[in-house]
Formats: structure tokens, sequence, C-alpha cells
DNA sequence: TTGAAAGCGGTACCAC
DNA sequence: GTGGTACCGCTTTCAA
């Protein structure tokens, strides 16, 4: 062992300790870490046994460096706080960890710009792939993504440019099984309140809305607002439109935030209003009367998008694919014909 | 441009490649890509001509090895998708992101071997640092932490063994703020319905509802019921303890779920019980009546630990040092005295 | 079965 | 100002 062995052993013992302390060559040593065949059985356990006496470990970045591979993936999204991207998170991250990868979770606070110095900072980190929900529909970082190469699947909503891979979610026929289950129940007035359409989701479930509303034949314009809403806004545009002589007697919402706006209106005006709620949410049971919602699988979405990222790394060069993930409308009584005395 | 050169552009530049095109050596390169002074600016121009033209990128994982550093930190939970973990798992990465850092997410679910694996795994690949709610108080992967020098902040639950920084939630004053909050308005028995005491957390919150109850001079044994539990047992022990000559009129719970298991329970009692709940929850206000609580803050728990790391990376060789975060009650009006014929 | 040497793509150090 | 070169710690290649 000479000094400079000793001391730097002190810090981090490199394959160099290890083959010196054995007497053995660094190549010999990879092979023992690697469970390389056609190492001698006494060798390898001399090795073996530095290695444990050393406390080595291989350092991943050099290996990863001469392969050209981080066993890294990427997942960037709005708000990792949101309980939608952080199931999506989770369900990333699990897939990844099957597969002996690791992710790097990147949150772009709903900025392109940020969005797009996030993605070139992990395409200069070589991740092997990526999994965007788009801030929008820019595609603010193509250009960097391809000349890279680097595989990346988006998710929830399609961007312009290059194809690519994509998993949305069945906004069409989400919307539609809302509206199919309201008029079951005797409802023919039914309204919505959908989100900002800045949002290309909020877009397609409107389309949806209406485009369902005229081909069940249901009367009258569509009654539609789009947010932003808050439990104010809302609560006035209801009182309209359940003051007419047709007045609204079922609610859709957009998603999860707008439910809650409306279940507070709701409580507000004391009115009986039937409502399917877009996205489920953790107490929809435990909500008078309990909230019917269409819910989207964001882990189901979370998975598929992995699956076709790692099908990429594996070698897959078929034409970008998009995948249209189902949803599923929940019953729970919401969205039943209420009269005015059932509260 | 040799042939081998232009090959290689083909597919990824690298700093010799920009050299060569623009007539400077890959130092001069190095000092253009990073900002560093003493470059002539005309030459600078020129390599940053040649840099735009080849689409050069830096390949940071070069960059790290030689630095030694990966500028990336970890965060270890046991579930990405549950809220408390995902609220750290935002802030952490805010807090990365400041720093020009990036953020490994990994789930451990919840075993100490699976979070060992994932801890050595990380270690491997030479993250900076590591912040950890652990699985248990075992500290499965202590060795190789200290072999590795790596810093590492424990959160929400201590561990045993070599003194580490810790970030830790006021579990005794939740409980006793959530006991005083029952007794002010006149309850006198309360009963705890608290998590599995196999958390750490968990018997934090038994011990503190027990001291409180005694210090207050309230009177009886301290009614505990600690779980796992469902909406069915946590429904039959109520019913014990509310058909007594002593009958519990106010209930406090150890953690979210327990929160919704039981007023899942109250719905089919109908009986007029007070409540304050351990978490916040989204849905809180919405419930009737709005259910108050003790909140945790997650986000500043995460940012905090988060902070506490960058200062060891930072170089601060303090002591160790443990954090406790206060809590908060959040007052909604579950905890006021209630009589039958409230429902 | 084993080893020597050349890289992977940058940065650090020191000449010029 | 600029360049040469060793080197980070591992894998790859090829020879012995």
């Amino acid at each position: 062992m000479t000094a400079l062995s000793d001391h730097r052993t002190a810090i981090r013992p490199t394959m160099a300790d290890v083959a010196a302390e054995a007497h053995v060559s660094v190549k010999t040593v990879s092979r023992v870490v690697n469970h390389e065949p056609g190492v001698r059985p006494d060798t390898a356990e001399r090795v073996r046994a530095v290695i444990e006496r050393l406390g080595f470990r291989r350092h991943d970045g050099a290996r990863m460096m001469r392969q050209g591979r981080t066993f890294t993936i990427a997942l960037v999204v709005e708000d990792l706080a949101n309980p939608f991207y952080s199931q999506i998170g989770a369900a990333v991250e699990r897939e990844a960890r099957i597969r002996q990868h690791q992710l790097i979770t990147a949150s772009a606070e709903g900025s392109p710009t940020r969005e797009r110095a996030v993605i070139e900072a992990l395409i200069n980190r070589r991740v092997d792939g990526i999994v965007v929900v788009p801030a929008d529909e820019s595609a603010s970082s193509d250009a960097a993504v391809e000349a890279s190469q680097t595989p990346i699947v988006y998710m929830d909503r399609p961007v312009r440019g290059t194809p690519r891979d994509t998993v949305l979610s069945d906004n069409h026929g989400g919307i539609r099984s809302a509206v199919e289950h309201l008029v079951a129940h005797g409802h023919r007035s039914i309204a919505l309140f959908g989100d900002d359409p800045a949002f290309w989701t909020a877009r397609q479930r409107r389309e949806a809305f209406v485009a369902t509303q005229q081909s069940l034949g249901l009367p009258g314009p569509p009654r539609v607002s789009m947010g932003p809403h808050s439990p104010a806004s809302v609560r006035e545009t209801l009182t309209l439109w359940t003051e007419t002589s047709d007045p609204t007697t079922a609610v859709i919402t957009g998603n999860n935030r707008i439910t809650i706006a409306l279940l507070l209106a709701l409580r507000d005006l004391r009115r009986p209003l039937s409502l399917v709620g877009y996205d489920d949410f953790e107490l929809a049971d435990l909500v008078d009367p309990p909230v019917t919602v269409v819910h989207q699988d964001p882990a189901a979405m979370g998975q598929k998008a992995a699956q076709q990222l790692f099908a990429r790394l594996l070698g897959d060069e078929s034409p970008a694919q998009t995948v249209v993930m189902p949803t599923r409308l929940v019953v729970r009584g919401s969205g039943l014909r209420r009269s005015t005395t059932t509260r």
C-alpha cells in the first residue's frame, strides 16, 4: 500500500486502490464488481475481501460516462405537490426503479421558459429520457430535444411540431359519460363550468360537452362558463341559470378545483343541483351527497408514459404514437335527480 | 474538420470539436462555456459562434466527475403519491432548483431494506446530499452513509445511532393544542384514535395526549385507541365509549387517514361528537361541520430540511442539529361543543 | 484467466 | 490571453 493509496483510501477508495491491495489489475476488479465471468474463484474472493475491507463503492458517474448512459430518466411537471402530478410521479418512479433507473423530478411552475431551461439542463446531464407534462402546446424546447436525440414522452396535453410519443386522457369520453349519466337520471338542462380555455384539456372538455349535448338532442344552447372561477363567480352564474324558465338542474365541472368551488357555492345557495365532477378526489365520499366524478387515472397514465419511454430506450424505432387513456365514471350519488325536499 | 470530428459532430459535438472548428484550444472553449474571464472578446465570439453552429452542449457528467460534485441531491420517502410527502418533495425540489441543483426522488415503499438499497444506489451516484423520511428508526443505511461522508438530513422521525441533522414536527405541541381547544369548549371526556404504535410519530402523539390530559386534570383514565383502524373498528370503539355514564364527547385523530375513517364512522353513528383531526386536508372546509385540524406544514418542513442540507454542502461543520417545526391549529368548527339537536 | 493502455468529456494546473 | 497536459474513475479493446 503506497502512501498515496493510503491517503486516498481514507477518502474514497477507487478500483485502483482495490487492485493494488489485491495484487490484481483494475480490470479484474471491474470484472468482479460487475459479476463478469472469467475470473478464477479464488481471485474473485480475494478481490471481494479487499472491497469489503476498504469499503469500496463503484463510482457510477465514471461508469455512466464511459458507457454513455446515465440510467436516469426525468419527469417535468408544473407542480409536484399537485396530487395529479404526484401520482404520475410515483408511477413513473416505480417504473424507473423496477428497471434500475433513477428519476429526476423537476417543476416548471407552469412557465414555458422555465420548462425549457429545466429540459435543457436535463439534456446536458444526459438523462436517458424525459417525461413531460408540457406547460403549453408550444414545445418550447423542441429544438434542443431534437438535436440531443433524447427520447421524450409528452403527457396530458399534446404539443405542436414534430410528432412525439404522447399519452393523453380521454377528455371527450369522460365528458360524454358525465352528460349521459345525468341525462339517464332525467336531467335535460345541464351546465358546464370549465377551466381556463388557455388549457388544451379545458378546451377539449368544452368541445366534448357541446358535441354531446347536441348529439343527445338536448334543448337550447349549451350553458358553458369557462374559468378561471371563484366560488363567488360560480355562485353568481349559477343563480342566473337557475332562475330562468328553463332552470339548470345539473352541473358538470371541468376539474378538481372547480368541483370544490362549486361545492362551496352550492352550500351557500342551498339549491338542489345535481353534480358530476371531473377528477376524483379523496373525500368525494364524505361530502353530502357523495360526489359522482369522472376519474382520470394519473397513475396509469404515468405508468404508460414511462413504459413508452423505456421502450424507446430499448431501441423501439417505430413512429411516434399517441395513446388515449380511458376515464371511468365513479357514481356516488350527486348525479341523481334531486328534489328541493332532499336538502 | 477531420473525418472523425465530422462524424462525431453529427452525434454530439464535444469541446474538442468546437476547439478544432474555432482554431483554439479546448481550454479556451471551456473558458467561454463557463464564462471565465481572460478571453479576448473576439476569440470568445468566434467560439460562441461555433458552439451555436455545431449545437454544442456541455456534458455535465464529465464536468461533475472532474469536479467531484454532482449538483444533485436526493429525497427518499415512503410514497411519492402521498400528499404529505409530495408537498415535502415540491419544497425540496424548489430549494434545489434555486441553487442550480437537481433532485432525484425515490420511494422506499416503507421497507427499510428497500430504503437501504435506494440510499446506497444514491451514494454510488455520488449525490451531494440526501433528505430521508426514514422507514423506521433503525438507520438501516447508517454504515454506508457514514463511510461515504454524504450529508444526510432526516425528516419527520429521528433515527438511532450517530446523531444527524433532523427536522421533526412538534407532535407534542400539536396534540396539546388540540386537547386545549376542546377543553376550552367545555369538553372533559376526550378520546384519541392514534395510528399504529409501530410509528414513532404515533407514539409521540399518544404520549402527548396522555400527558396533556393529566396536566389539565381531566378525569378518568385516558381513552386511547391505537391503529391500524378501519371505519368499522372505529365505530365499534366509539359506540362503547359513548354509551357509558361518562360518555366521550370529543375525539382527536392521529392522522389524516384516521380522520377520514372517523368521519365515516360518525356519519353512520349520527352522534354529535366534536372532532379535531391531525393533519390538514383539502376538503376539511366542505365536510359538515368543517373539520378543525392540527396543521403540520410539510412544505415548511421540506424547505427547512433542504436548507439544512445545503448548509452542510456549503461547509457547515457544526454538530448535528434537530429542529422541531411548530404546528398550527386550524379552527373550523368541528371542535365546538355540539348538542344532539345540531345534527 | 488476466492485464496494459486508450479513452469517455470535461476541468485544474501550470507553462508560455 | 492562451494552450498543453494530466487526470477524475471507470469500461473497452486487445494482447498476453
